[in-house]
DNA sequence: TTGCTTGTTGGACGATCGTACAACAAGTGC
DNA sequence: GCACTTGTTGTACGATCGTCCAACAAGCAA
């Protein structure tokens, strides 16, 4: 049917890649078009061609868009997982000393960015409308909260407040770390710190005296 | 050119409206759709369909989608500030029962609803991208912020601590929001209420303790 | 009535979208 | 060397997108 089979193939770009390698990189090509186009740019034709890949690429690694950006946020939020994990290394064993880095970390670079929550977005706005993603949502928010119960359970609150100390504590990092990133002139890294360490002084002691 | 202006235009329905109810009207039908469908379903067409309007009107009055959204956000900002003021206005005077008032409403319908989470992540999206939703943006957080920040005052937090105060308090509203929209059944809405009222009344305490 | 202004329509236009698919390229087993 | 599998390409297709615009309908002034 073509007319023009003409041109020999010769220089065509074709190089076969590991699977996994390939997904991976498409995954990135995503998250590199959603911060840079934002959530109405990013296109299977934006993506591949970002990835330096064929559009019809896409659709043999993923069902669709969808797909491709639910699995770009897993990836952004192991990514987060990652930083957060390595400040609190760093911050040693002291379990005050790694609540606070734990602060820190989420107010800076790499968590604390606007190319990040481009990606953020995007998700948010399918978690409504496909279930399958609204678990996802949940189950990657459950294990934030999760994580951020043991390091408050070390800290001394007590096993009856910890549920809504972690859900406290998890929506004013985050609430802090939105507005952050929409406009980054509002206020700065180090008050956001600063406001969420106040709360975490005034939750630990306040549990500790009803211990 | 148009090869059929056959049938005979009688029953079209042409009816001409006030300018600023019509615009109104492509708000309102803007909200709708971005409820039903999403960010990625919300098109020119949908929303003049919804409207029950040609689509070619759509661009009359607003110079694209962008705009729309916009302007949508500005509209449903408005009432949930109206709803606020009206849960305001239903708590008498006492400063405390008006915080606290403040808290239950955005907690509550219609404040806190999925529809209306629709709406935000649509304006959130464009904030990147276009300097002057940015800028609206930033005007409609402060506005948010400065109430909450007279509120506070009344409650006898001092005004070196103010800023700081409002930010959390503002921070932590719009996580247990956002979270309560995105996955209701995380925590309940009486769950969030709790907890904002005890981040007031220990932001209350230490604020006083040290005046 | 007549002419003028303006809200409104509905379709045309080119661009871009997601998807599907036949052709092709590189391994792999034999 | 020869089938066979499979990652990859490029394109064609129909649908839908935003924009544009000539035609039309209603109100208003004279």
């Amino acid at each position: 049917m073509s007319a023009k089979p003409a041109i020999t193939r010769a220089e065509r770009a074709f190089t076969r890649a590991e699977p996994d390698a390939r997904r991976q990189s498409l995954v990135e090509a995503c998250a590199r078009v959603l911060a840079r186009d934002g959530v109405g740019g990013s296109s299977v034709r934006a993506i591949a061609l970002d990835a330096g890949v064929s559009p019809g690429l896409v659709g043999h690694y993923f069902s669709g868009v969808d797909a491709l950006v639910a699995e770009t946020y897993a990836h952004i939020e192991a990514q987060v997982s990652a930083a957060i994990n390595a400040a609190l290394d760093a911050a040693g064993t002291d379990p005050r000393a790694r609540l606070d880095a734990f602060v820190t970390a989420s107010f800076r670079a790499p968590v604390a960015s606007g190319e990040l929550l481009a990606t953020w977005i995007a998700f948010w706005s399918l978690v409504r409308s496909r279930s399958d993603i609204a678990l996802q949502h949940d189950h990657q928010y459950a294990a934030f909260r999760a994580r951020l119960e043991g390091l408050l359970s070390e800290c001394g609150v007590a096993k009856a407040g910890l549920r809504r100390a972690a859900i406290a504590i998890t929506a004013l990092i985050d609430g802090l770390w939105l507005e952050l990133c929409l406009s980054p002139q509002a206020f700065s890294a180090g008050e956001a710190e600063m406001i969420a360490r106040a709360a975490l002084d005034s939750l630990i002691s306040t549990d500790r005296r009803s211990d």
